[in-house]
DNA sequence: GAGAAATATTGCCCTTTGTGCAATTTCGTG
DNA sequence: CACGAAATTGCACAAAGGGCAATATTTCTC
């Protein structure tokens, strides 16, 4: 991810090819309808490529999610110095990754998941990396500010409250064009008190 | 689980049978040691038995860690009234389910997913399975005191911030015959600070 | 820019897996 | 005890996973 060579752009590019034929297949067909030698077929490759990315169909069906885009490191955590505590960072990194285009996406994804539950094990595996790399973003931010396991339990609680939304389906309305989700659609709403919660505390 | 007939208790006792084989062989060869025949005739049963009960060796051997014991309805989740709040009712649940024996199995399949990343969702996935049962259970409890999705996000956090522990082992130094964890080990530290968080809220 | 080194893609092959179906055995109930 | 229900098993076959070696493409070096 760090490096981009010309031979990184086509590894890339071919991941993303393998997925979204994965996506494309599992949507049309449903998850059982079709087999690997399927979505090598459409993405223009061998099989035995399929299995150097991925290591079943759901896995790379899973990772068309492509949060993997917005995982620049030093990219997300810049913010100025008022709103410099590490749970608005994080408040904001999400707000940022979760496209509409993500989202609608994430929403297919949990349908399917539903027809098929061991997708949505890589579901959650896919959002599982988004976490990690959130985590050491934000322990590289905020340093010795902390002690160390608080960015773990803080991340883990963060993300494990928004987890939740994959249980149902919720309306993205908005439209085709915008690229930032925005106050109106369900999940930002859902955002705003996952995240008062956090910050008041439970009881 | 609610049932327990005869009939019930022999299909839990094969399902308990073969996720242990599993896990035994999966310790002491490595999970890519052995192939799912070798779990079925370590257990006595038949390979097309196997893929009753589980759809491959990973869920098998994140099964043996049998949450499921300790998921009888209505028994967890009786409290004095004091203590009646869904955070701490939460909190004992937690304390409870954890036993020693849990622990150390966790333990173990943390370090196996290390060398089998894999193996991981499907832990991550039996855990799951207690995170909606104690959803279940607490939204139950407290009725409509709280607006529906207080609970999945308060669950939703306890268990995001516990999680974390399964990056890293821990110590389980305790006596072999004790039965419920207790104040004295790195699993149960670490509860106290991620409680603490969730009661104080996080900035 | 040409050749060498590194890496991605592929084909081949064989073991393992997943699963529908039907037969058989085991269990629960009247 | 006998009948119905449900668990276990065998069989067969399509599909998956992956080692290995060959080939193609990119990157590096001079």
């Amino acid at each position: 991810m760090a490096e981009s060579s010309l031979r990184d752009k086509k590894k890339e590019a071919t991941r993303k090819a393998l997925a979204e034929a994965a996506f494309g297949l599992a949507v049309e067909r449903g998850v059982d309808g079709f087999v690997v030698e399927d979505i090598v077929t459409e993405a223009g490759y061998s099989r035995r490529t399929f299995a150097n990315y991925f290591s079943c169909k759901e896995e790379a069906i899973a990772n068309s999610l492509g949060l993997d885009e917005y995982l620049q490191p030093g990219d997300q955590f810049e913010f100025s110095p008022q709103d410099h505590t590490p749970l608005s960072t994080i408040e904001i990194f999400i707000r940022r990754s979760f496209t509409i285009n993500k989202l609608k996406r994430l929403n297919q994804l949990i349908s399917l998941s539903r027809e098929h539950p061991a997708l949505r094990l890589y579901v959650t595996g896919a959002l599982k990396e988004m976490q990690d790399f959130a985590g050491r973003g934000i322990s590289k931010e905020y340093g010795s500010d902390y002690p160390p396991e608080y960015y773990h339990i803080l991340i883990g609680a963060v993300f494990g409250a928004i987890l939740p939304v994959l249980d149902e389906s919720f309306d993205v309305n908005l439209p085709e064009d915008e690229e930032q989700i925005e106050k109106s659609n369900e999940f930002n709403q859902y955002m705003d008190t996952v995240f008062a919660h956090l910050r008041k505390g439970f009881n």
